[in-house]
DNA sequence: GCTGGCCTTGACGCCGACGTCAAGGCCTAC
DNA sequence: GTAGGCCTTGACGTCGGCGTCAAGGCCAGC
């Protein structure tokens, strides 16, 4: 089959397929006219460096997968390596998470002590010269130092 | 106070600084040598620029916080628009979180269901051709931390 | 023979938040 | 005078994963 058709079948373009390529991930062979040729077996391989892919892994990440399907192993995750990836991404997802939820612990802090302010401010504060263009712009008298934390 | 002593007073770089600038946050004045100048007012707006830039903000995110300080209220986040924002972010956080949870689920399962086949393939599978060579100690990466989108 | 459709390679564009370099100006100290 | 240290603007580089041309080749159908 030719670029276009695994492209469709795999659900993604013909750029993606030749920049896989030139990364030495699915290679091609070709045909008399030059034009790449592909089979099933690089359909699995596509597949696999796409489910990777959907799963946020660089495209690094994918070719230890890519190699064990190309080394004849049944899976791309049939070998250590690949598993290794698995191991260190899944500690690389909690990081992350754990991460954001700090973040979001702080945002929410962070807006909690701003609605408090505000509705405290509103009814009667001073009004502060505000000369933005998009609108209404309450006032609110206290003020507050650092807010690093 | 000079641009040198304002980065460095907010752990940040000069560079950083006037890029702000160039994208119409943090203005500066300029004294007779047509240096920068700064004072503690700018810091402040520097500390909250950089504070919501460590929750992942996007510097557009920040701009109605530096407008509302810039108005003169005392928090850059007394300004309705602010806690539209930090409403919308919590809003993205907690998309990204959930897919990230998602992910880390299928992950883990991928990991498992290799793990056992693994286990099982081994003793006394067949034997792929593995000519590659994957002796080599596994590429320590860094955790990189995924913006919300 | 001509149009249309698929293919080829090559190269620049994009996004964000800067890093890094280049070339030059001004002030201070020695 | 000259070395050093701070500052200025401008412009290109970075990272990933492609998108989007541009210019051209080959083949099928009419």
């Amino acid at each position: 089959m030719r670029i276009g058709e695994l492209a469709e079948q795999a659900g993604t373009t013909t750029r993606t397929l030749r920049y896989y390529e030139s990364r030495g991930l699915l290679p091609a062979r070709r045909d008399g006219n030059g034009h790449r040729e592909y089979d099933e077996t690089d359909l699995r391989l596509l597949r696999q460096i796409r489910m990777l892919q959907d799963f946020g892994f660089g495209l690094e990440d994918t070719r230890p997968f890519v190699e064990c399907l190309q080394a004849g192993h049944p899976a791309g995750d049939s070998c250590p390596t690949s598993l290794a990836v698995y191991r260190a991404k899944l500690a690389e997802l909690d990081a992350c998470i754990g991460r954001m939820q700090e973040i979001r612990t702080e945002v929410a802090a962070q807006l909690a002590r701003a609605e408090v302010e505000l509705s405290a401010g509103l009814p009667g504060g001073p009004d502060p010269q505000c000369a933005l263009a998009h609108g209404s712009a309450p006032p609110l008298r206290e003020a507050q130092e650092e807010a690093t934390t």
